[in-house]
DNA sequence: GCCAACGTTGGC
DNA sequence: GCCAACGTTGGC
């Protein structure tokens, strides 16, 4: 069965173009265990997941990505030059993985967050949660295809191709 | 840049 | 195991 998924990045490292451009890409550098728990244990190749862009202006939900591969040892934490160095991975033991993820579209519409929060279609997302940090999200099969179609039409504020 | 909310660390 | 201090996330 597959799942669904909101992954978060910030278009400044890595945007909805860049995977574009690259056609698919290692979700790598996630240091947070429930995030790491939701890649190891949950995700599957072929689930989907929106591709968010947080810190962003605005923020909200820029298109969509597949889980091609999963069960990835993070390197980056083996790596002293890396920014996502942990002094307590080991080969045997990287502590943190990774999965990849390939494109599938870029949204005509860009889904502003503010937009997300003003239907009550989307009561109960997890992104909305008061203090939700986490980077990657489960997602529900309404909530999801409910932003693909916010994705697929007009929206007020944003015309295709122009975000 | 501000700040609220959260997660992690480390002394005890 | 508690909890204060600290660092990070992320919207605005």
């Amino acid at each position: 069965m597959t799942r669904y998924w909101l992954m978060k990045s910030e278009p400044t490292s890595y945007s909805i173009d860049d995977l574009k451009q690259d056609g698919f890409t290692l979700w790598d550098g996630v240091r947070n265990y429930q995030a790491r728990n939701y890649m190891r244990d949950e995700m599957a190749v072929g689930d989907l997941a929106l591709f968010y862009h947080s810190n962003a202006f605005p923020s909200g939900v820029a298109g969509i990505c597949r889980i091609c591969k999963v069960g990835i040892p993070d390197l980056t934490a083996l790596d002293p030059n890396s920014p996502y160095y942990d002094k307590r991975a080991t080969k045997a033991k990287p502590i943190w993985c990774t999965v990849e993820v390939e494109y599938v579209e870029k949204f005509p519409y860009f889904v502003p967050l503010y937009e997300i929060r003003e239907s009550s279609e989307f009561d109960g997302l997890v992104l909305l949660e008061k203090g939700s940090r986490l980077s990657i999200i489960p997602v529900d099969s309404t909530h999801f295809e409910g932003i693909r179609d916010l994705g697929h039409h007009s929206s007020p504020s944003y015309s295709e191709g122009n975000w």
